[in-house]
DNA sequence: GCATAGCGTGCCACGATACGGCACGATTGC
DNA sequence: GCAATCGTGCCGTATCGTGGCACGCTATGC
């Protein structure tokens, strides 16, 4: 049922990206293989194009550009990406914050695929790529808001994972937290995943009313103020709400 | 020496991405292969986690968020990538046309990893993840400009491809081109490659003088002035330098 | 309503093929 | 100049993917 030489060399492809430009040797240590293995695997993923030898040193591997063509449906082609790039650089300009945008991956987890970094000093930190839980983040909430209430049962039906101190595991206080998202239009998360990182999140709707992305400012907790949170909840979900527009408008 | 079901599960997980979402039996007609073939290939791209079903029909696959999380080697960890939005923007306000940035990919083509829309209702289409060739664009000649001779040598003993009447097939008007843009700074393409499509572009470089990436202006043939070459030129290459200089500096 | 065609999926014996131990040559560090 | 390490290539064997086939299901057309 599965095939043991295409998920291993998904799995190498990965531990490529993340170490690139890396080695054979550097490979076979991380995944205690056999050198030949490794090494016929790499040349396959050349092959195929998706990997390349670095200029510099040729004996060290990269990926290539060729995985740029290959783009989840959840970026609708990329026009997500594209109608997005600009009203989330004004929305930096005017909070100087960093801003995330996520994407919903098989309602298991979100995956960050954009970001626009401000200017302080102490910053939150997302990889484009990184994933978060559903129910812990503001940028899963504002997702699972508006979803059918049938996937939101399926999540909780497992059992809701604890962060922090401040995770929502119970079912009821987090589908009373999805209401009051529905009705302010932005989701908040203080504390609830990675300690010390706050974040008010809204979503990006289809046509049809279906949840494409998220779009969040996060901050570290010393600088969230609960007094400007109103204003900057609205800030957030007109964003969104103008990503959504752009999208359909192009 | 090539891994039969790696090379086809790659080639498969790029048909689906060019079709999603898809169903197995198009994948089938599409590849001539078994649909047991192709099935468990499916579901061994799913269980890799790059491949999800449909939402709506989950008889249909499309791509998951996993390949997010790989990104190519040229885009020096996003660095150049976060160093090119801002003047691309700039440049894009101040000329109205819709702007590229592109990375040559094994020195084969150029592939499209960011892009700025114009508000004209006609403007320019590529997609992020779209190829060119590096003889017959601007952008790709732009990178060629600043390429030890000896990669030049190799491209053009190959047939350089016709692509419209307007391209350049000979190697020494080629060679030329590389030599003005080398002085002037900057590579202009009118209908070599897709008909009534012309653009300028300037080359992104590293510290040793390497090229790494290309910034394009790209308009449609009845917007394009002669008269105002020099300076939109200037405009463009000022902009990659511009980048260069962001990215060094951070 | 029934027949049929087409779909996605699961099974299994066969045989191609990828595995991994090993050896070679090049490079680096001592 | 020696030794350790690395990337690479080879080859017999066991494994693993292959693809023909059959099943259950859905949509289509008579």
């Amino acid at each position: 049922m599965e095939m043991k030489s295409v998920t291993r060399s998904l799995r190498i492809l990965e531990a490529v990206a993340h170490h690139q430009p890396v080695t054979v040797g550097e490979l076979t240590k991380l995944f205690g293989l056999p050198k030949s293995t490794v090494q016929r695997t790499l040349v396959s993923l050349n092959e195929a194009g998706w990997l390349r030898a670095n200029r510099q040193d040729t004996t060290r591997w990269e990926i290539g550009a060729r995985v740029l063509a290959v783009r989840p449906a959840a970026l609708q082609g990329s026009s997500l990406f594209a109608a997005a790039r600009e009203p989330m650089i004004r929305l930096r300009d005017a909070l100087n914050e960093t801003i995330h945008l996520s994407v919903p991956d098989a309602l298991q987890c979100m995956v960050v695929v954009d970001r626009v970094d401000c200017a302080h000093a102490v910053r939150t930190y997302y990889a484009i790529g990184d994933t978060s839980p559903l129910h812990a983040t503001a940028t899963g909430r504002a997702i699972l808001a508006h979803l059918p209430p049938a996937d939101v049962d399926e999540l909780v039906a497992h059992r809701l994972e604890r962060y922090s101190d401040a995770t929502t595991v119970d079912p009821a206080e987090l589908r009373a937290e999805l209401k009051r998202v529905r009705t302010d239009g932005y989701a908040v998360n203080r504390n609830q995943y990675r300690p010390d990182v706050c974040a008010i999140a809204a979503p990006v709707l289809d046509e049809d009313g279906t949840p494409l992305a998220s779009v969040a400012v996060s901050m570290p907790d010393s600088r969230y103020d609960a007094d400007r949170l109103p204003e900057w909840g609205r800030l957030v979900a007109d964003t969104a709400s103008g990503i959504s527009d752009r999208r359909l408008g192009a």
